[in-house]
DNA sequence: AAGTGGTCTAGACCACTCT
DNA sequence: GAGTGGTCTAGACCACTTT
C-alpha cells in the first residue's frame, strides 16, 4: 500500500464488480457521485485524473471517460481540457420575487433586471441588444391577440452578471404601441419598456407567467456559456393592460442553475 | 445510385468534413437534429442505425455513437435497446394553473391532482404513498418556522397520469396540526390534506411556491421513469393559514417534459 | 516536456427485439 | 437468426494547460 500521496486521490473510491449486472462505468460513476455527495470532493476542486481512475479501477480509458461523461451530464462535473474534471460549482442564485414588476419599483426609474441586480451586489449589463419589426412566431402572435401577418416591435437582448450570462430575452409589442417610441431605442429610458407603454395610454394590471424548462438547443447553450447538465428555464411572460388588453410577450431563457423563481397563489 | 429504399433512411443527412475544426461526432448531430428540426424525422420515428450511419459517413462506431449520444443529452432522442433510436415523443403537457388550489375547487372535494387530471381526459393514480413522522431536512424546518429536531408528519407519495408517474411529491406539516388526524391516513379524505388542515382551525389564506430546474438524480429518473435529457422542476410549495403561520410545505419533483406551470403576478 | 481531456479507429462480446 | 443498441478493450493522435 503506497503510503499518503495527497492531492486528488482516488482514496474515497473502492472496487468494482465486472461480474454485476450494473455497467461498470455506471459502477465507477456511482461511486464519484457518492463521494461528491458526500462532499469529498468538494465543489469546485479536481476529481481524480482518467488515467488515475483506470489504474485504480483497471479498466480501459473508455470505461472511466463513460463514468466521468454521465457526471456531467446529470450536471455534477465539468470537463475542463487540458485541466482535469472538476466537480461543478453553482453560481449564487438569483430569486426572482413574484412582485418584481410591480409598478412601485418600476416608478424607482430602473428596469427590473438592472435594479435587482445592483440591489444583491451584482455588476448588471446588457448586451446583444437587436431591435426591429417582424411578424412574431404563431405561438407568440395568439398570446398578442393578433391577426396573422400583424407585426410587432421586437426586442432582443441578453443580460450579464459580473460579465457572466444568465438570460437572454426577446420582446415582442405590438407596433401601434411601440413604433415611434423609446421602445425602438436601444435604451429605452428610465422605468424600461414597461414605463414607456404605460406613457402610451396602457397602464399594466396584471403580468401572465408560463414556465417550462428543457435542455438547451446548442445555440442556447453558447449564449449563455452553459456547462452540460445544465437545463433552461423558458419563461413566457404576457402583460396586460387594464382593459384585458395584451401589450407585450417577453420569451425568455435562463440558465437553471441561476435561479429560483417565486410565486404566490391566492387561497382565494 | 440505390435505388428508393425506403424506411428510416439517410437521405435527409449530407457528408462530414473530416479537416474541419468541428468534431466530426458534432457535425453528424448537427444533421440529424437540423433534419428532426425540419421534421424529416418526425416524433416517435427512427433515426437511421448505427450501423446506416456509420456506412453514410464512412466512420467508425465510436463516431456515431457519440453523436446519438449527443442528441439523448439534449434531450431529441432516445435510444431503445434492440430496436433502434426514436426522435423523442414529447408528452401531453400538464397545465398548472395559478388558482389551482383555491378554495373553491377543493370545496368540490377533490385533491387538486385527481379533480384536474380527471377533467383535462386522464386516469389519475397515487402510488407509493408512505406516511411516517420525522425531523424534516433543515431547509423544510425554516420554511415551516420549527425549531430544532421539531418533528413533522411526512407524507411522501407518486402521481401517475395513466400509469405514467409524473410527479413526486413529500408534504411536512406540523406534528400539532397533523397528529392523530385523517392527515395520517393513507386516504386523507375528501378535498385532501388542505381540507384536512382547515379543519384543523387553520384556514387558508395563500401558497407561496418556488420554482427551480435541474437534472434529475438516478433516483428521481427512475421513480419517474425519465428519458435522458430530461430534467426536472423542483417545486417548494408552503401553505400559510389566516395567522401567517406555515401549515405545510411540499416538496415536489416534476418530470419537466409533462408540465408547463402558470402563475399570474400583479402590476400593483 | 509532461499531464490532461478530446477525438477517432477497429474490433470484440453481450443483451434485447423482432420475425 | 438477423438486426439493434450496450459495454468494453487497446491503441493512436491531437489540443490545451501547466511547469
Amino acid at each position: 500500500m503506497r503510503s499518503c500521496t495527497l492531492r486528488s486521490d482516488t482514496a474515497p473510491l473502492g472496487q468494482v464488480d465486472p461480474t454485476s449486472d450494473r455497467a461498470v462505468f455506471r459502477q465507477i460513476a456511482d461511486q464519484l457521485r457518492a463521494a461528491i455527495e458526500r462532499k469529498q470532493y468538494e465543489e469546485g476542486t479536481k476529481l481524480p485524473s482518467e488515467a488515475q481512475l483506470m489504474e485504480h479501477y483497471g479498466v480501459a480509458r473508455m470505461t472511466v471517460r463513460n463514468a466521468l461523461q454521465l457526471l456531467q451530464a446529470e450536471g455534477l462535473a465539468v470537463a475542463e481540457h487540458g485541466k482535469g474534471v472538476y466537480v461543478r460549482r453553482r453560481p449564487p442564485v438569483r430569486r426572482l420575487a413574484s412582485d418584481r414588476f410591480a409598478r412601485r419599483h418600476r416608478k424607482a426609474g430602473k428596469a427590473a433586471f438592472l435594479a435587482e441586480t445592483e440591489e444583491a451586489g451584482g455588476r448588471p449589463t446588457v448586451d446583444s441588444i437587436k431591435i426591429y419589426e417582424a411578424v412574431p412566431p404563431p405561438e407568440i402572435a395568439a398570446k398578442l391577440q393578433l391577426g396573422e401577418g400583424e407585426p410587432t416591435v421586437v426586442r432582443s437582448r441578453r443580460y450579464l452578471i459580473d460579465g457572466h450570462p444568465v438570460e437572454t430575452a426577446v420582446s415582442y409589442i405590438p407596433v401601434d404601441i411601440a413604433r415611434g417610441t423609446a421602445i425602438q431605442e436601444p435604451n429605452p429610458g428610465p422605468g424600461g419598456i414597461y414605463a414607456r407603454i404605460e406613457e402610451q395610454g396602457h397602464a399594466l394590471a396584471r403580468f401572465t407567467e408560463e414556465v417550462s424548462a428543457r435542455m438547451p438547443m446548442p445555440e442556447e447553450a453558447r449564449a449563455l456559456q452553459l456547462a452540460p447538465g445544465v437545463p433552461v428555464f423558458r419563461l413566457i411572460r404576457t402583460a396586460y393592460d387594464l382593459n384585458e388588453q395584451p401589450v407585450e410577450v417577453c420569451d425568455t431563457i435562463m440558465s437553471a442553475d441561476s435561479y429560483v423563481l417565486n410565486y404566490e397563489l391566492p387561497a382565494h
